[in-house]
DNA sequence: CAATACTGTAATAAAATTAGTTACAATTTA
DNA sequence: TAAATTGTAACTAATTTTATTACAGTATTG
C-alpha cells in the first residue's frame, strides 16, 4: 500500500479540527510537508466521497463536509483503497498446472474475507474518535 | 503491499499438496511463472521461518516442513509483511503544526490496533484449510 | 572422480509505481 | 482589474519491485 491513506487522515483530521475557518490547500500542505498539488488531488478524490467541500477564488479552500462522527474510518479507506489487501502477484500462474490453474480464484476468496473483517474493524471508528486522539 | 504474499501462499501450497517429492526451483516457477531465483529467494525467507525444507545438490530441491495445520496463514504473514499494514507516508509533518506534531505517533497506534485484529482474523485460518480449496 | 543438477546468494538491470513539480485555465473576492 | 485560490493535466524524478545473470557450493550418479 502506498502513502495514500496517511495523507487522507491527515487532511481530514485537520478539517475536523478547524470548523471555523477554511484551510487551504498550501496550509495543509506545509503541515504534511509535501506539494500543495497533491494534497488538492487527494483532496480532489475526497471531496468526490462527500467527505470534504471546497470553494474556489480569493480566500477559497477546504473545510469538512459533514461531522466527523459519520465519517468511519472504514469510509475512508474505501475512498483510498487498493484493489487487494495483500497485495497482488503479477504474474499469470500456468494454467496447466492444477494448483496454478487455481490459486487466482481462491486468493481472491480469500482476500474478500480478509477486507471484509477489515472493514468491520475500521468501521468501528470514527474520524471524530480519530481527532479526539490529538490533545 | 507487494506480491509477495500470494507468491509465498502459491509456494507454500504447492509444496504442501505434495508430500512425497522434493520440488526444484525450477518447477515452482514454472507454476507461478516468475524467476526461479526469485522463487529461491522467496524461500530462503520461508525456509528462515521454519516453513520449509530443502536440500541442495543433484535431485534436491525444497518440501514442506511441518503440517499445514501448524502453519496459519497469520504466520505467512507475519514472514512476508511490511512494516505497515495501511501504507506509510514518506513525509516529515510539520512539527510547528500542532497536527502535523502529534499524527505519526496517533498513526502508530491505529496501526498496531489494526494489525493485531488483523492477524488475528488471519490466524484462524490455515494453509491446510487453504490448500483444501484446491479440488 | 568427473559430470550433472541442484541450491544459495549477490550483483545488476529493467520495469512499474509512486511522489513531486510545473504550469495554467477557471473562479471568486475586493 | 489584480490577486489569491482551486482544479487538473502533463511531465519528471525517485523509489520500489521484479527480473535476469552469474557463479560458488553441494549432493548424486555413473
Amino acid at each position: 500500500m502506498n502513502g495514500r491513506y496517511p495523507i487522507a487522515l491527515h487532511i481530514l483530521t485537520l478539517l475536523n479540527k478547524t470548523k471555523s475557518e477554511l484551510l487551504s490547500s498550501d496550509y495543509i500542505a506545509g503541515s504534511i510537508n509535501i506539494n500543495p498539488a497533491l494534497v488538492r488531488k487527494e483532496i480532489s478524490n475526497l471531496r468526490n466521497h462527500g467527505f470534504i467541500a471546497s470553494k474556489e477564488g480569493k480566500g477559497g479552500g477546504y473545510s469538512i463536509a459533514k461531522p466527523g462522527r459519520q465519517i468511519t474510518l472504514a469510509d475512508i479507506y474505501n475512498a483510498v483503497k487498493e484493489p487487494h489487501i495483500l497485495g497482488v502477484a503479477k504474474n499469470t500462474p500456468n494454467p496447466d498446472c492444477p494448483i496454478g490453474k487455481q490459486i487466482n480464484k481462491n486468493i481472491e476468496e480469500l482476500y474478500i474475507d480478509l477486507d471484509t473483517s477489515f472493514i468491520a474493524k475500521l468501521g468501528t471508528m470514527t474520524l471524530e474518535d480519530f481527532s479526539n486522539k490529538f490533545v
